[in-house]
DNA sequence: TTTTAAATTTCGATA
DNA sequence: TATCGAAGTTTAAAA
């Protein structure tokens, strides 16, 4: 069986439960009230409440509670997850080091328990990514700018990594910043950074930043700074069009 | 009853418990073997596999791999979610609007449900925050250079935001940028944008970054733009104490 | 192991 | 509603 679940266990039964899923290597759910405590690199207390309890093979620990994308408190993997009775009460603790720090859920109430042995060997594959939207340039730099070249791409400087780093026209270098998502002012600091490394030894050198749109602080900051902005919204690979193609009939 | 579960239900028994969950406002957890499409800001597909799904009230989806911290895919909470038969399995639906997007998520074989109607009233406290950090700075300028007076927090600047503006004790004005982790480069940026823009206006500035650590390039790249770097790793404000006195009594 | 930057980042605060 | 910056960010890639 794949899942085995249980109604309302009591402190030692979810105990054992847990410990089993956990020697097995089983993904474990509860529904429970609980009071959770985190230590480590901030601390905190949460309340007793209903959140749903989940543990990986893997150390994951999360707690989440009715409302919110994120979980309340949570372990990423790496460490272990392990159970306990303490003064009559189940408790799921979730510790791992570098950094050291530890979850603990005290169980005041159990629901409902899913041991779930589970197996899943495929990967998520994604399209439409900033590494796609970096080929997509590589392969059609007229995009940017008529006549513009690729010299070379995610360039390594004493401050960092450039995108591109291209010529114009004329022959004058481009430092190049991609972004997929609406430009923050972090990404202008990000090009006006390589710009200053590179005006140190080099006279002229344009700052381009690409990216479908930017905020009026951005582009002022931009312009004010002697720096472009160039706006790309679409771009296609081969890669994304296979998908997407895929995607239509299913 | 709080949860109710059912073990290896059919599709149109998976589907009509989880429109009355979506209809009650309850949590759903499902555990199967599915197939999951993204699409939206990127696109993505994910073969079939065991997962756990988690639909929240709120709008919220997750699907859960055996291993990782981070939902495989997701819809953040804002919209809503859906379930229907569609060539005789089931299929769970999550949309959102601003962004437009959507995960579906068809079930190939269900092994286990939870309706779980959840109560929880409690907010997570935490201590240790930057905030925190900044308020003991402020009670405490002397800990980053003896005479240091803080002039204001918070100051808005035409790029943005000033952790504090403060002056030495030769009346020189001094930046201050805050981090409670390690510092990066893009928080070198960030200082270096506000201590650009102020030099714009005034002849002398300093410019401040105070973290617990920096790394080698970091350092290097405030040095060599006249910055100076702080180390502060410790801090304690009347509210961690406070905090860490509770999970001590604990 | 450390560093660097992306992320379907999410989230909260603010204007 | 858009913008800005923190986050216990996590994750992946590269040195």
């Amino acid at each position: 069986m794949v899942a085995e679940k249980l109604t309302a266990p009591d402190p030692e039964t979810l105990v054992s439960e847990a410990k089993a899923a956990f020697r097995d290597g089983a993904m474990l759910t509860v529904q429970a009230r609980c009071e959770v405590e985190y230590e480590g690199r901030t601390s905190g207390y949460l309340g007793p409440g209903d959140r749903i309890l989940v543990a990986k093979p893997d150390g994951t620990f999360l707690v989440h509670q009715p409302t919110g994308h994120k979980p309340v408190n949570w372990m990423p993997g790496g460490g272990s997850v392990s159970a306990r009775t303490s003064e009559d009460e189940a408790v799921l603790l979730a510790r791992r080091t570098n950094p050291s720090e530890r979850v603990e859920a005290r169980i005041l109430e159990a629901y409902g328990l899913t041991r779930f042995d589970a197996t899943d060997g495929a990967t998520y594959e994604e399209s439409g990514t900033e590494a796609e939207m970096h080929e997509y340039i590589e392969e059609n730099p007229d995009v940017l700018e008529e006549g513009l070249r690729i010299v070379e791409h995610e360039r390594e400087s004493k401050y960092g990594f450039i995108d591109f780093f291209a010529r114009d026209e004329s022959g004058t270098p481009v430092v190049v910043e991609v972004k997929r998502i609406q430009a923050t002012l972090n990404h202008f600091d990000q090009l006006q950074r390589y710009v200053s490394l590179y005006e140190e030894t080099n006279d002229t050198v344009r700052g381009m930043l690409v990216a479908p749109s930017a905020s009026e602080r951005v582009e002022r900051a931009l312009r004010d700074n002697g720096l472009e902005f160039v706006e790309l919204a679409e771009f296609d690979t081969d890669a994304k069009g296979a998908t997407e193609a895929k995607l239509t009939d299913f």
